[in-house]
RNA sequence: GGCCCGUUCGUCUAGGGGUUAGGACGUAGCCCUCUCAAGGCUAAAACACGAGUUCAAUUCUCGUACGGGCUACCA
């Protein structure tokens, strides 16, 4: 039977980076077995699930180039047939209907109420087939129900026995079935809840390996009980490992904010190949390779799930460093994309950023085609993000430049000789009958000697006089992309800032 | 509290009964050089701890510690 997974995300805020390696690992191992990758959006739970938040998680996929089969489900459609599912289990007496009044919880502390809970459980001893209406007969228990008493449907559970399945990455798992409690299908407003529609859901669009992560590995158990009272056949399980924060804990939105974001990366820059391919290595390694750049057919052709890790991993970034605002080979790894990509598939992700920063202009279609892929071309080389290409990038395609203090002062203002050496250089390039890279050195060296000076020193001023940095490509690359006459008009206009 | 999972350089990881414990990011230094990168070379940097098995344990087993997850009429 061929393979078919899913990824499932609850559209209740961004797709968070697990989710998004969840994704990636679910697309791997169905585009490597030939097998089909769908999606479903639960949305089950109407309080926190937003229209938005659904639409930012489909963006995110097409970012990241992970396209799905079939049609995309959303699982509010089918609480009916989760409902139905439930109340068939009771009818066939394999779950019960549960008259207790609902508890109310406070959704803020609910991990301490349940620690609480527990301790006192575990001091007076539990039973959890102790409640009162498990063996409650299905007449009564109907009659009760017809007469509008409201209830909640729970899985009966054995009283004895365990369940147990085999992991794809965390090997044999066993639970004794006295660790479960009669878990509830079905809320006393007739709402169905996580493990059933899941399971459900499941069955229905045919799920033959559930990938998901690590945090889903215990309920896993409840759902194989779901399963079996389904009468359904299981699937085979697969866990991937947590994507911790610096802190060890699990990375999330309220604690460390919009870097565990998937749209931040492409928002400040990124590729999405270049975040894809670090995202594949966040848990998960080929086997006896050490080439970390990988396209996605390379990632497709490796992957396999036994070479998922088993410890989480840390996603290391510093608050308190701008530089460190995420993962340091992640921005390392777009760096490399950037200067290694082919410049035609760059060039349009140039286009994109510029026309967001209001740097576009049309005729870098048309007749500065050239010039303008070969200067994206110079100066990507030393860029970390596409952001780079508006910031520091700026002076080669706009003339409001704004000048780095720090290398006003560094190349500018620490020789005097520089008020008159800057505008009569510019006087010199301005003579130039045929200027490009080679002709724009001959001058300035030639200026250099002439006026006894090191080049250096009307190296770096230009630099400084033309693009507003200390640092930048060979400046007679840089004389040739930003050219003559520009160039000309920059030097003499840098004199009043010596 | 109970159950489950994990632990190799700061981080991502390779490896696996005998290795100088390998690579990548980051850090430091050198080379190159008009600056900064890139590139090349080099350096510092790890098997959580304790027992057991064994001629030999980082590797296998068991404990301990630490970290994490789950435990809800949330998903």
């Amino acid at each position: 039977m061929s393979v078919r997974v899913r990824f499932a995300p609850s559209p209740t805020g961004y797709l968070h980076i697990g989710a998004a390696r969840s994704a990636l690992f679910n697309w791997l191992y169905a585009r490597k077995t030939g097998g089909t990758f769908l999606l479903r959006i639960e949305d089950t739970d109407f309080q926190r699930s937003t229209d938005e938040s659904t639409r930012s998680i489909l963006e995110g996929l097409k970012w990241l180039g992970l396209d799905y089969d079939e049609e995309l489900v959303f699982q509010s459609a089918n609480a009916d047939k989760h409902r139905a599912a439930a109340l068939r289990l009771v009818e066939e007496g394999k779950a019960y209907r549960d008259f207790t009044p609902k508890e109310q919880r406070a959704d803020a502390n609910v991990k301490q109420e349940i620690a609480e809970r527990a301790r006192h459980a575990s001091t007076e001893g539990t039973d959890h087939r102790a409640n009162p209406y498990r063996d409650l007969s299905l007449e009564e228990s109907n009659r009760r129900a017809t007469e509008g008493e409201p209830f909640a449907v729970r899985l009966k559970i054995a009283r004895e026995g365990h369940s147990s399945f085999e992991d794809a990455v965390y090997g044999l798992q066993e639970r004794d079935y006295s660790e479960i409690e009669d878990l509830v299908l079905l809320r006393s407003d007739g709402h169905p809840l996580y493990n059933l529609s899941v399971v459900c859901d499941d069955i229905e669009m045919r799920i033959t390996d559930v990938v998901r992560g690590q945090d889903h590995l215990t309920n896993t158990h409840k759902q194989i009980l779901i399963y079996e009272a389904l009468g359904a056949a299981i699937p085979r399980f697969a866990h991937l490992p947590l994507i911790l924060a610096p802190n060890k804990a699990k990375l999330s939105k309220r604690k460390h904010g919009e870097v565990v974001s998937l749209t931040t990366y492409r928002d400040r820059g990124f590729i999405p190949a270049a975040f894809r391919n670090f995202l594949a290595l966040l848990g998960w390694s080929p086997a006896g390779e050490e080439k970390e750049i990988m396209s996605l057919a390379e990632l497709t052709e490796k992957f396999t799930l036994e070479g998922v890790h088993r410890s989480p991993a840390v996603f290391n970034f510093s608050d308190a460093d701008p530089r460190q605002w995420t993962d340091q080979k992640a921005l390392w790894m777009n760096a490399e994309y950037i200067r290694t990509l082919p410049i035609e598939e760059l060039l349009p992700m140039v286009r994109a950023e510029f026309e967001s920063a209001g740097l576009w202009r049309a005729e870098y279609e048309t007749s500065k085609r050239e010039w303008f892929a070969k200067t994206i071309d110079l100066i990507r080389q030393r860029f970390y993000t596409l952001k780079d290409f508006s910031g520091q990038g700026r002076a080669y395609f706009a003339d409001d430049i704004e000048f780095d203090d720090a290398a006003v002062a560094k190349n500018l203002k620490k020789e005097p000789r520089l008020k008159e050496l800057l505008p009569a250089l510019g006087q010199r390039i301005a003579q130039v009958k045929t200027f490009n890279v080679v002709t724009a050195e001959e001058t300035l060296r030639a200026f250099a000697d002439e006026s006894s000076v090191k080049a250096g020193l009307l190296i770096n001023a230009s630099r400084t006089a033309l693009t507003g940095q200390a640092v930048g490509p060979s400046m007679f690359d840089v004389f040739d992309a930003i050219g003559q006459s520009r160039s000309v008009a920059r030097l003499r206009d840098a004199a009043r800032l010596v």
